[in-house]
DNA sequence: AATGCTATTATTAGCTT
DNA sequence: CAAGCTAATAATAGCAT
């Protein structure tokens, strides 16, 4: 969608490339920004350079969450590749489902109307979003230095309460339809994260972008 | 973009939300593909239902990578500041990383310079991602059980042989640019993933997505 | 290199079946 | 309800600055 119809292979231009990454960047930021707010979804973004620096987020304790269940399920799945040797998905797939049984609440829960509280959060969010966006003119270094404080607080912040927050996290209730998407670039030299809106205490949306990308060679 | 300009608020109709999710899902699935493969990044995707049941896909060894890299960060903050301490959490997460520990690597890095072989790989890369978007068109049905399949073969590849892999991930040289782009979706009761596509064996890219929404109620 | 501008293509909201 | 359809909005490729 532009002026010609872009064939969809590696762009070998190197400034191409970034530009376009750049604009697509922004692109799918936007998509799962929407996606989190039209259908009730939490997002996290972060990433890691490729020379071996991690610029990360993980404001949340979910992403955590979801990255430790990922690892159960693989620990899980190693005890039980004794007894099979072969290829068997469908065991594996109920297997899946049977693990996270422990964290099976409740379908009927109390349908609190905290529509208006969302809606709220999500003005909020937008007016946020529309000073991040306004803030992110500003130098980039300064904004990813900012950001990245504000991960260190955030990371000391779990560190000290995290069980207690993560007990609400599982029981969140399935008619909420809570999504996560958790996006990790690995950009160049560069980093952007998007900070998941209901997460951050004071920023909980911040959308950041590096628009400076380290040139190698 | 449809008949009318959708105010971005969560939509509260059930089902409008579902076909919302359904199809927006699909948009930034193709959006993810096309940036990595314009952009020259991989991408994966996973995801689990907020009922708590966890559809997954880890497909490759640097999902993984970036957890650990992510528990690694965190770990070496805690090092560096004695006070917070003991939460269970935790410690699953340091369990985690010790049983990784032999994937350690320093953080400075030999830059070999294998343009050439990188170039030829991407190419390669190339070549077979053609393939396998030939092969999508098949049905999804058959594409998510072989999907299945894949996930659990290149499980078993991981656990048996990871370190070695891991070499190979970090030392990827900063000139190519490589991005690395992981989601995670945690979508009602049903499952897709994007499989990274230079990653799978010989499916290296491999689109799978789950059609059927189970209703909560 | 980064930003802004549009001609085009791409996505999709509400409908239809 | 899931799967198509299409009017309408949204994203963006190539250019210009």
């Amino acid at each position: 969608m532009g002026r010609v119809k872009l064939p969809i292979s590696r762009i070998v231009n190197n400034t191409n490339r970034q530009v376009t990454f750049s604009k697509r960047r922004n692109g799918i930021l936007k998509k799962a920004y929407e996606l989190a707010v039209l259908c009730d979804i939490d997002i996290a973004l972060f990433m890691v350079s490729p020379s071996g620096r991690i610029s990360y987020f993980s404001g949340t304790k979910r992403i955590e969450d979801v990255m430790l269940q990922y690892f159960n399920l693989k620990d899980e799945e190693r005890e039980s590749d004794h007894d099979s040797e072969g290829i068997v998905h469908d065991k594996e797939v109920r297997q899946i489902l049977i693990c996270n049984d422990t964290y099976k609440f409740g379908r009927e829960r109390t349908r609190s109307s905290n529509s208006n509280e969302y809606k709220q959060e999500i003005m909020n969010l937008q007016h946020q979003l529309e000073i991040a966006k306004e803030q992110l003119r500003q130098s980039s270094e300064e904004r990813l230095s900012e950001a990245l404080n504000l991960v260190e607080k955030r990371k000391r912040h779990l560190l000290t309460d995290h069980s207690s927050s993560y007990q609400e996290t599982v029981e969140v209730s399935p008619q909420l339809f809570v999504v996560w998407l958790v996006v990790v670039f690995f950009v160049y030299d560069s980093a952007c994260f998007w900070i998941p809106y209901r997460d951050i205490d004071d920023h909980f949306f911040l959308w950041i972008q590096s628009t400076s990308f380290n040139q190698c060679h």
